[in-house]
DNA sequence: AACTTATCCGGAGAACCCTCCGCCAAACAA
DNA sequence: TTGTTTGGCGGAGGGTTCTCCGGATAAGTT
């Protein structure tokens, strides 16, 4: 058949696709804005390999920080396994807080990509379902209003995205936003 | 003196920087991503001089919406004359929003701009002021709470930043942010 | 073995951003 | 009048992003 044939052909280009996830994963850890040109040039490949492998920078960014952004999201179920729902809701946007900050790239990837709606297959799906499971818990436990849907969350601690990782402060801001934010979240007695 | 002299050779970089701001302004007007080449070409002058009248694209901007910002900024005090603290700051707030959402690449900039702190100096200086000045009132007021600065409040709508202008219904979603941002800066009891 | 087709690769090329430097012309000085 | 200084002008040039298409290589076909 031609499944075989289908892997051997794509046993090369994923080939091509490593080695550039490498590349770009070694780069971005030197520093945080890498131009596309140099991934290609480093990973020994024509710019227009990794447009193919990649369409979008974004593309690519998301692609390295996959699993990391997966590993935040099944964090949604282990946490309100072992803590209550209102302290899994924040012990869970903290670490939002930290991967946007500490992952180079991507914090602006998540940002424009929620902005854009394309973040919707991509990533919305499952952040916005990590944010639904805890959302959902607390409203349950009547910690959070009862009307609340996963996109008011998302826009009310947008104010993350405005941080700025390289500055010293924040984390103290973070937490600050994040007080702020969950207090306008809480059912109106 | 020296003034004669100066206001002369002023004269001809007035003449040519007004030339952009008009070419600039209708550019914006007739799509929101223009590049800074096309205007200055449209303007009949060469790149150049366009980067050393405005060094960078925020400056541009910046110019163009100069006296809307002045205008948005002053409305706080007026608002305070006419309304109640709190319905004060939640028209201002409003009226924030439109400003950001209606004048292509205003939005942007803005954001950016206060993400870096270079807005410090030329929009958040008076943004910020506006916002204080209207945090203080309420403060007074009793209707926001007493530990609030003007970064709070400008991370805590930051929402609004992730908006998409070109969608429908940016403005309802506006709304709800800004109801549940302001829940949260609202005293606890 | 020769031919066809699908898949992948590579880089030229257009458009853009921004910088840098040489030129001009007006203002001033000798 | 003839330098000299100074503010302003223009565009070449290097770097980026992204597109597009011709070439190679391997799989399948006759």
């Amino acid at each position: 058949m031609s499944t075989k044939r289908v892997e051997q052909l794509h046993a090369q280009g994923l080939r091509t696709r490593a080695s550039l996830l490498e590349v770009a994963r070694e780069a971005f850890e030197e520093s945080r804005d890498v131009s596309l040109n140099s991934i290609a040039k480093r990973a020994g490949v024509g710019i227009g390999t990794l447009y193919r492998h990649f369409p979008t920078r974004e593309d690519l960014v998301f692609e390295l920080y996959r699993d990391q952004v997966q590993r935040l999201t099944r964090a949604s179920g282990e946490l309100l396994d072992e803590h209550s729902p209102q302290e899994a809701f924040r012990l869970w946007l903290e670490r939002f807080a930290r991967y946007a900050m500490t992952k180079a790239g991507l914090l602006e990837v998540l940002r424009t990509a929620t902005a854009h709606g394309r973040f919707a297959q991509v990533g919305r799906g499952p952040v916005a379902d990590a944010v639904e499971h805890l959302l959902v818990a607390n409203q349950q436990a009547g910690t959070l209003r009862a009307d609340l849907t996963a996109d008011d969350v998302l826009l009310a601690v947008a104010g993350l995205y405005q941080l700025d990782p390289s500055a010293e402060d924040w984390e103290r801001r973070a937490h600050r936003l994040l007080d702020l934010a969950l207090c306008g979240l809480r059912p109106r007695d």
